[in-house]
DNA sequence: TATTGACTTAGAGCTAACTCTAAGTGATAT
DNA sequence: ATATCACTTAGAGTTAGCTCTAAGTCAATA
C-alpha cells in the first residue's frame, strides 16, 4: 500500500507519515527499487496504534520508547507493562479533567436554554 | 490577593497569569499604587473557568472569544451559546477519542498482566 | 516528446502556549 | 544602610508536533 493511500486511510497527511516513521515510531517502511514506500499490514496496524494513542494526546516520545521496548523482544515485557501504566495513569487524569469541563459546559449551555443566566458568572 | 498566592492556589506560574491577562483572558487585574497586582473574588472566578477550560484543552483564542463577547452584555447570548455549543461538541469527540484509548490500554495491560501476549501487537 | 502527477529527500518554517531573561522598583529584615 | 525578596516590564526563547519548500526522480498519458 501506497503513502498517500495509507494517509487516506488513517487520516493523515503523507507528511506526518513520513515524520512518524523518522522519529521512529513506525518502520522502517520498506520499498520498492525505485525508492517509494511500500507499506504492509503489520505498518498498518502500528499505525493505527500510533494513531489512537496520538488522538488521544498521548506524546511521541513515549510512544517511540514503547515501540522500541517491544522490538527489543520479551526481556522488556516488565518495562513495557510499567510505561503502559503510568500512560494510564496519565490519561486517567486527563479524561477526569475533560469530563469535569464537559459538565461544566452542558450546565451552562443549559442555563442559557432557560434564560436563567447569572450575570456575575461567565 | 497577589499573584504569587494565585498562582499556588490554582497551580499556575505567575508568568501564566500574566501572560492570560495579556492575551485578555482575565483582568485587567487592577493594581496598588506600587504597580502591584491585586486580585479581587470575581477575579478568581474567572481564572478558575479558564483553568478548568484549559485543563480540558480548549484553546486560549476561544476562551478570548467567549469571555469578550461576555464582557459585551446581553447582545451577545445567542454567540455565547453557539461557541459553547461548538466546543462542547470538539470536547465530546476528544472525549471518545480518550476513552478509546483508555479501553485499549487496560485492555493491553490486562493481556501483560495475565502473560498472554501476542507477539505481532504492539 | 513533453507534461503531468505521485513519489523522494533534507532541512527550514510555523503555531500554540507558555517560559525565561534582563533590567528595574519598592518594602521589609539585619 | 544594605541586602533580600517579591513584584514589575518588554521582549526573546523554547517545545511539541507537525507542515511546507525546493529540488529532484520516475512512470504514465496527450
Amino acid at each position: 500500500m501506497q503513502i498517500s493511500e495509507v494517509a487516506k486511510e488513517f487520516n493523515l497527511t503523507t507528511d506526518t507519515l513520513r515524520y512518524y516513521e523518522r522519529e521512529g515510531l513506525i518502520g522502517p517502511i520498506t520499498k520498492g527499487k525505485n525508492g517509494i514506500r511500500n507499506y504492509t499490514e503489520s505498518d498498518l496496524q502500528r499505525i493505527q496504534f500510533v494513531k489512537c494513542m496520538r488522538d488521544a494526546g498521548l506524546e511521541i516520545s513515549f510512544l517511540k520508547r514503547y515501540l522500541q521496548l517491544f522490538e527489543g523482544g520479551d526481556n522488556t515485557i516488565k518495562e513495557r507493562r510499567e510505561i503502559l501504566e503510568e500512560q494510564r495513569k496519565i490519561l486517567k487524569e486527563k479524561l477526569d479533567a475533560m469530563q469535569e469541563a464537559y459538565n461544566k459546559l452542558n450546565y451552562k449551555i443549559d442555563l442559557y436554554d432557560k434564560n436563567i443566566l447569572d450575570k456575575k458568572l461567565m
